[in-house]
DNA sequence: GAAACATATACGCTAAAGCAAATGTATCCT
DNA sequence: AGGATACATTTGCTTTAGCGTATATGTTTC
């Protein structure tokens, strides 16, 4: 017995959950941030200047919802975008984040980041943080 | 003082209402019914089979949004899809809208809709409702 | 203007979202 | 082992969303 997966996996992807999680400013900005890099959860904090549980928090909601991913190394957990498994939301995501790009806020955001990564070591909490990497793009450049 | 409009207007489209306002099925519904046409609140109703005052509220909802416009016509309200004010919001919703006919709900309550066109009198709550009719798409076809 | 109709809004409720502060857990360092 | 670091999760609270029921509003008809 034990159908390997006759549908195990594949529950349907829940659109209400994906628009409700791209629903939150905060959400769009953690997003935004990302792109297509891989970054530990004390930039998330510096970078927008609001408490860790709340990142942590908007983290975990972006995961449940299929959108990010993440993978710990040693204490730092890091967190990228994924593509999700549904074709069209994985498409309207693409463009999201590129409408997002346009966005003032999310601008100075992304410059924000920059000068945190540069010089770290003017950002009390980032002294010991690994350096963000680029993440591999799912089939955008020469597949993977 | 009372500055006459220093920016009155272009209050900036509102990214984190839109994404909310298409963070609930009934609203998604509501929106893959609507298609290109126009359609009346009593169709809604008799498609969808939900209370009168539930349809209205996320009705009212995707107007906030500015996802919907209305117009009255005698004791009817008519709605219908509208092009967003922000134009990466207006390829999001585009994009959105084709996503949905992939879905089996969402393509058997157009059905349900062609049905109660067609047959109007089968339905009781339909029976002196105005047909639905197709809205000039904005663009697309020979512009109005 | 009263009755009937189509739709909108108010009300009371429950559930969920969002937040700050506190606490828990895993990892690293010595 | 013990303390520090990096996050995650719990707790208690306030706000908002969504629902059904009841009621109000605007329109037409008689």
């Amino acid at each position: 017995m034990a159908k390997k997966s006759p549908r195990t996996k594949p529950t349907r992807f829940n659109k209400e959950r994906f628009f409700q999680a791209l629903g939150d400013t905060t959400r769009l900005r953690l997003l935004n941030i990302m792109g297509d890099q891989e970054l530990c959860v004390c930039y998330f904090v510096e970078v927008l200047d609001q408490p860790q549980p709340k990142i942590s928090r908007h983290l975990a909601y972006l995961r449940r919802a299929g959108i990010v991913e993440a993978r710990r190394e040693g204490k730092w957990m890091h967190y990228r975008i994924t593509r999700p498994t549904d074709a069209g939301a994985a498409q309207l995501l693409r463009q999201t984040l590129a409408w997002l790009k346009q966005d003032r806020v999310m601008q100075s955001d992304r410059a924000r980041l920059t000068n945190a990564c540069c010089t770290p070591t003017k950002f009390v909490t980032l002294q010991s943080a690994p350096a963000p990497t680029a993440v591999a793009r799912t089939r955008t450049r020469k597949a993977r």
